[in-house]
This record gives structure tokens, C-alpha cells and sequence, in this order.
DNA sequence: TTCGGCGTTCAGACTCCTCTCATGACCAGC
DNA sequence: GCTGGTCATGAGAGGAGTCTGAACGCCGAA
């Protein structure tokens, strides 16, 4: 994750010490300024003094649920923008419209990679941003755009499966860093995914099929992007001038 | 939803807090600047304070209900044009009286597609708006006209049910960007509908079968513009390059 | 009342994705 | 050149996601 300047405030409000824990971290290093809550009462006065740009909310808490929580910020007139964390059977709990407004929601057990790029989108679609580049990724002539999913290398169009689409969003926006099996597991997979990093060379061999093979515009074979380090990980860059 | 700059303010007038927290979120989202009043009174000294282009009205209220409001924004000499909530089961006898002039309304539960809709609609119908492309949606060669409820796929009228038309609206209104199911849901069907997703997976497959099928003028298979994302939504775009 | 259109649900078929496993290639050090 | 470890890749089982047709109830129009 590439960490700049504060990009936002959040607030993460969990009861669960350790995704607590899991998420403030994660999330300070992709460059937010995080605070955290653990019940509903304890998130609305810390939204009180801290402002934050965007919550991100387990929607099932002690004391108010997530939409209470919601409620009332809004009624003190602080219109923030809602990530909400849900669990997979709660999708009847959905209530009425989740993510109305700008908000969006995410499943747990959740992948960091997912989690962070929701959190960009919805600061994307609600904030001030009329960042230009905002939601598009490029590495050399390697292209995605967030919002439409869309993928192309050296001007064609890739289609990608969701997970093929989060291991190379995650190595798109670490460029020219070698990241070992374990860190990509960690940012890429659920945390709670059970299996072994071998998925990992599967999925990156997947990957240079798709966007390391074939030819560009001219008919030259377009040159690998993604590079092993025997023994660390996978890196994605340029390869050696000659 | 694209949000622009503000586009108009409204107020909405709801006793239901979640009602009112649903609408005045996506009001403002959709770009509007709101501002909400829970009974008559309210509604009567919010009206006065910040002079809305249009109101949002429940016709049942604790205290006053929907017509004496609009008696008395009235009598005061706001002209305000209103768009009334209402059950199901008072449409037939009082509502049909209350519609004068450029006002409207929507039957609870809505959705909110049709709100926002209605809500452009009577705007466009009363407002100062001289916008041309107003009520009109186009992308690539499919085109739909909001007031006339005309739909076009290169050249050739195609006939939508409401769902399909409303399903459609809300995909032409986000253009290449990918609309999860649930995101789908919450917008195109009424806000207590408790059904699965599956149903947008139906009303899809009704969608392509009128707009993604058939042929141009030279005969010509038309391009499919509904692609799916598998694992994650639907996308309204042009076909990749090649 | 009958009829037809519409919204909704459901089940079956099918496609695609995920993950594991096994094999063989590759690499670095000796 | 060996050798042990690492990595690449294909095959395949199982599952999740998707599409479509059929059926049913509802409701408004004739």
C-alpha cells in the first residue's frame, strides 16, 4: 500500500478488538488518519470530536446497531459516508437500503485489498474529488479503471476474475516493491482463509497469462511486468533495460 | 446516482425517521441540498426559513396532514410545487385532487429511482429550466426519453414494463461504472421489498433479451451494452475494442 | 368476469471460479 | 554436474454464480 500524506479521516467502529486492531492498521499504512470505537455510543462522540471523512461500521454492535448509529449522526447534520461491515447471512438484514447515498458495504470474513479500495471508491463518489485520475491505476501500458472493472494492457482489453482482479490491483498499487506470498495473502485473501500460499504462484501464473503474454499494437511481444524473487516474493516493474 | 452541483433545495416532510433519513440521504447524494422537518408545523417554519423549490410532503402526518400544509405554503404565497407520499390505499379518493398545478406523487413504499425521477421531472416541468437535454438519456446508440417514457435502440422503439424501465434508467444514469445487485435492489425496487437478489438477475436477462438483441438499420447484430461482471455486478458500457 | 400483462419465485442447466495436487522445470550453491 | 529447494503450470474436483423458462398470483382493463 502506498502511504502519502493523510489521505482521510476514518472512523472503524467494531466491537471485535482484533479486526479493530486488523483494520486501524491496515488502514493507517494505506495512509489514513484512523480512530476507532468499539460500541455505538463511544462512535458517536468520537464522529463528535474527531470529524472523520467516512466511518466504517460493523453494522451488528452491543448497544446501537449500525443504522441507529447512522441515524443519529446524520441527524446531528454530519451527512459522512457509511462503510458498513456485515456479516454474509445478514443479507436479509439489509433493511432499507444500505447503500443509499453514497454508502457501500462490505461482507465479512472481508480481504483488506477489498476493503481499502471500497473505502477510496466512496470517498471518490462523495467527496470533493474532482480528481481526474481518481479510480484509474497505470503502470507502464498496464491499465485499470476501479469503477468499471475494466483492464487493459498495451491497449487491449483483459478480462479478469475477481480474484485475479484484487492480486493485480494490490500489485498495481505497489509498483517496483517485492511483496512475499504471505503479505499478498494477507491483503489479497480473507483473513480468515484457511489455505496455503501455494494459491498465491496459481493466481500469479494465472495473471502473467492474461496480462504478460500476447503482442501490442505493432505485433512485439509486450514485455513481462510481473517478476519472481526466488526465495521473497513477486514484484511488479519494468524489466532490465537489456 | 451522479451528483452534480447542486441542483435544487428541497425540503422532505416524513414523521418516519427512517423515511426521512432514506430520503434526505439520497436527495443529497443525487445532488440535491435538503432539509427535513418530521411534522406540519415544522414543515410550515422550515418552508419559511429556507424558501425550497420543491417539497417532499407525506401526506400523513401527526398534526397537520399533507393538504392543510399545502394550504397554508399556499396561502403565504408560495407557489412551491410538492410532491406527495402517500399509501397505497389513498391514492383513489384524495390524492388525484391534491396533484394540481405542476405537483405529483408517489405511492409508499417507492423506490427510489421513481422519486428522484419524479422529483427531476416536476422541476423540469415548473422549474426555470431551459435545459434541452433535460429528461433525456442517451448512451451510445440506446436512448430514452423520461417524460415520454419512449426508449430507442438504434432507431427502433422498444417497449419496457415500469421495473424494466426503471432498471434501465438506473443503469443509464451510471454509465461504466458496476452496479452490484444489492446496489440495484436498494435503488430500482421499493424500499421494503423483501425479496432476493435474484430477481435482478430476471429483470437482466428481460432487459437484454429488448435492448441487447436484434439488429441496426443495416442489419447488423446491435452490440451488447449490459455486461456481466461476475462475482460482482453489472455494468452498463460499449463492447471492449475487439 | 374474463383476460392479459406484470412482478415474483423457483428449479435446472450451465458456466466460470477457486483451490488443491502433482509433475516437471528452474535456480543456486556445492 | 549434482542436489535440494523453489517455482510454474496443467488437470480436475467441487462449489459458487448466473441465466432462463415455467408457473403463479395480482391487478387493471375491457
Amino acid at each position: 500500500m502506498t502511504s502519502t500524506a493523510a489521505e482521510a479521516r476514518l472512523l472503524v467502529v467494531d466491537d471485535e478488538p482484533n479486526i479493530r486492531e486488523l483494520l486501524s492498521t491496515s488502514l493507517r499504512f494505506a495512509g489514513f488518519e484512523v480512530h476507532t470505537a468499539a460500541d455505538g455510543q463511544e462512535a458517536l462522540s468520537q464522529a463528535e470530536r474527531t470529524r472523520p471523512d467516512l466511518v466504517v461500521l460493523d453494522v451488528m454492535l452491543p448497544d446501537l446497531d449500525g443504522f441507529a448509529v447512522t441515524r443519529r449522526l446524520r441527524e446531528r447534520g454530519r451527512d459522512v459516508p457509511v462503510l458498513f461491515l456485515t456479516a454474509k447471512d445478514d443479507v436479509a438484514d439489509r433493511v432499507a437500503g444500505l447503500t443509499v447515498g453514497g454508502d457501500d458495504y462490505v461482507t465479512k470474513p472481508f480481504s483488506l485489498e477489498e476493503v481499502v479500495a471500497r473505502i477510496r471508491a466512496v470517498l471518490r463518489r462523495t467527496g470533493s474529488g474532482a480528481d481526474p485520475a481518481a479510480g484509474r491505476l497505470v503502470f507502464a501500458d498496464l491499465e485499470m479503471d476501479e469503477d468499471s472493472h475494466e483492464v487493459h494492457r498495451a491497449g487491449h482489453a483483459v478480462e479478469l476474475s475477481p480474484t485475479e482482479f484484487k492480486l493485480l490491483r494490490y500489485l498495481m498499487l505497489n509498483p517496483n516493491r517485492v511483496l512475499s506470498k504471505t503479505q499478498i495473502l494477507d491483503h489479497v485473501w480473507h483473513y480468515d482463509f484457511g489455505g496455503e500460499a501455494g494459491i498465491v504462484e496459481s493466481y500469479i501464473s494465472y495473471l502473467r497469462r492474461k496480462i504478460d503474454t500476447g503482442t501490442d499494437a505493432e505485433g512485439n511481444p509486450v514485455k513481462p511486468l510481473i517478476h519472481t524473487r526466488r526465495g521473497v516474493g513477486y514484484v511488479l516493474r519494468l524489466p532490465p533495460a537489456a
